[in-house]
This record gives C-alpha cells, sequence and structure tokens, in this order.
DNA sequence: TGCGATTTAATCGTGGACGATTTATTTTGC
DNA sequence: GCAAAATAAATCGTCCACGATTAAATCGCA
C-alpha cells in the first residue's frame, strides 16, 4: 500500500494523457474557430499544405484515422469549400484530396497558430522536446502491443 | 529553417498527445470489451469504486466532462445494469450515481487490466513517473491558459 | 415571505472516432 | 482472359464530447 504499484501508475498515466488531449483540444478549439477548422480538419490541412493532392488512405496512414472518420470529416471540408475530392483517374479507387485556393490561403492565416500554443504551455523549448520524444516512445510501446494482438 | 522552430515542435507535441491517446484508447478497448465497458465508463466506474453515490457534477469535476457528456454516458451504464441514478433527497437537483451488485462485481474482474497496460508500454516504472509529472506539467500549463482565456 | 439569481441536470445539434459491412475497382493467379 | 482475392472508399450504427439552451430546484436577500 505504501508504493503505488506500476498499474497504478498507469491508470494515472492513461488518464493523463487522456486529459491532457482534451485541454489541447479547447485551446485548439478556441484558435481554430477564426479559421472555421476544427483540430482534426487543422491536421489534414497540415498535411494538405506539406503535400497536396493526397488520397484518403494516404491522409489516414499519417493521422491514424479509418475512412469512416475521414470521409465525412473530408466532405464537411468539401462542404466548406477548402478541400476537393476527386476520383483518382489511374485508379478510380482511390479519392484524391486538394486544396481550394481558399484552402491554400488559410495557410497565412494559420501562421500564428503555433507560437500560441507553444506559449500556453508555459514550458521550455528543451523540455517540451524531451516530453516529446518520451510520449513518441511510449505510443510507439503500444502501438507495437496493438499491433501484436490481431 | 535549419533548427525547428518551438511553434513546430509544438505542433509535433500536439499531435503525439492526440496519436497517443489514440493508442491508449485501442488498447483499452480491446482490454475493457470482455467487461462490457468503454474507456470513459471505466473511469467513471474507478471513481465510483473508490466513491460510491457521487454526483452528476462531482464525477464531471474529476473527469472534466460535462453533464451533456455524462448524462447519456451515465444512462447507457444504467441501462447495462451496473449503476443506478437517483434524484437526491435532500437536494433534487442533484442526481446520485451508485453501483448496483453487478457493478460492484465488476471490479474483481477489471484488477487485471491496470498491469496488462504497463506491460504494454515497454517502459520501466521510474521512466512513466517522470513522464506522468511533466505531462501533468503540461497539462497544468495549458489549463491554466484556457482558464485565462475567459 | 417571496422573487430574482444561481445551481444542477437534461436536451439538442454538430462533429469526431471506431468496427463491421458494402460497393466498386484493380490485381493476382491460374 | 477470367474468376478470385485484395484494395479503396463509403455507409451504418454506436459512443464520446462540447456549447447553447432549457427546466426545475434551491438559495439569498430585500
Amino acid at each position: 500500500m505504501s508504493e503505488p504499484s506500476k498499474s497504478i501508475l498507469d491508470q494515472m498515466l492513461c488518464f493523463e494523457v487522456y486529459s491532457t488531449e482534451h485541454a489541447f483540444s479547447r485551446l485548439y478549439k478556441s484558435l481554430l474557430a477564426p479559421l472555421g477548422l476544427t483540430y482534426p480538419q487543422f491536421l489534414v490541412m497540415i498535411l494538405l499544405w506539406e503535400n497536396d493532392g493526397q488520397t484518403v488512405n494516404g491522409i489516414g496512414g499519417q493521422l491514424g484515422l479509418e475512412s469512416s472518420t475521414l470521409t465525412p470529416l473530408l466532405k464537411r471540408m468539401e462542404r466548406a469549400g477548402i478541400v476537393l475530392r476527386k476520383r483518382d483517374a489511374d485508379d478510380e479507387r482511390r479519392v484524391r484530396v486538394s486544396l481550394t485556393e481558399a484552402g491554400d490561403a488559410l495557410r497565412h492565416e494559420a501562421k500564428g497558430i503555433g507560437t500560441c500554443v507553444a506559449d500556453a504551455t508555459g514550458m521550455p523549448e528543451a523540455e517540451l522536446k524531451a516530453l516529446l520524444l518520451e510520449l513518441r516512445k511510449l505510443r510507439n510501446g503500444l502501438a507495437a502491443h496493438n499491433l501484436a494482438a490481431d
């Protein structure tokens, strides 16, 4: 009873990840609202700004999302006029997602967001970097375990 | 261009938190499925196993969830026969949530879950503990900023 | 005492997320 | 060259999450 067992620690860690995700989500919501974007939509935009015309699966692979999540999300973005969805002529199974002019223009409006978030953490860069690496290690561990379960 | 700016780092960090949360969520889903629980429901159960008969707001405060999230969630748990929802006789605005026998019994079936998750991380206890503290620091920073925005 | 302000849940609409399934297309194996 | 397998996206049902609003109960204060 004196020391917290590893399993309790783990429960706490999972909850911490869960609630940190909520905190990030709330922060991004307020920053992204003026652009009319949600956080997952913003992630898609980052990928497209970097490399336009990707397929649904390509985007999903990078974000870890299924087509059942992405298809409706991309349709909302299409309705908002920031992306286009078009069947690939060479392989009609694929749908390629590309930026409209409005979508491309959003890139400039999104410039300030990163620094806002960085400031909000209130932590020095080195510490954030270390945290990033530790989290990546954790996620890789979990992902390996998730794969092994199949 | 040579060094990653703090804002890019931050974007990566946020994404890392986001996807680590997904990885945890997937892992817990497979562990909790035999108990018929989702992860947020499991969090509610942990609170009730610790302290039965809490109010909706009391639970929400600890988990950072709104009544608009909890009410339907608790109704599903009630339908599943693991909790009861009852208006407080002293203050009829409050709804008290308590465990049924079946809900209490689940506690034993959930025993092994923590160690499973701890093993899945593949990381030593000390490292997990340090990560927990860093994440808490980050979350507190973000939460402070979220509050200040009001 | 009684009325306005506050507190507590519940409701509604929107958006994310997943698994299972379906449909269409392409690849492969023979 | 064609049937079977594999791949890509979409669809459906369920659940989580939030903000805004509503309804009911309680509190507080004049």
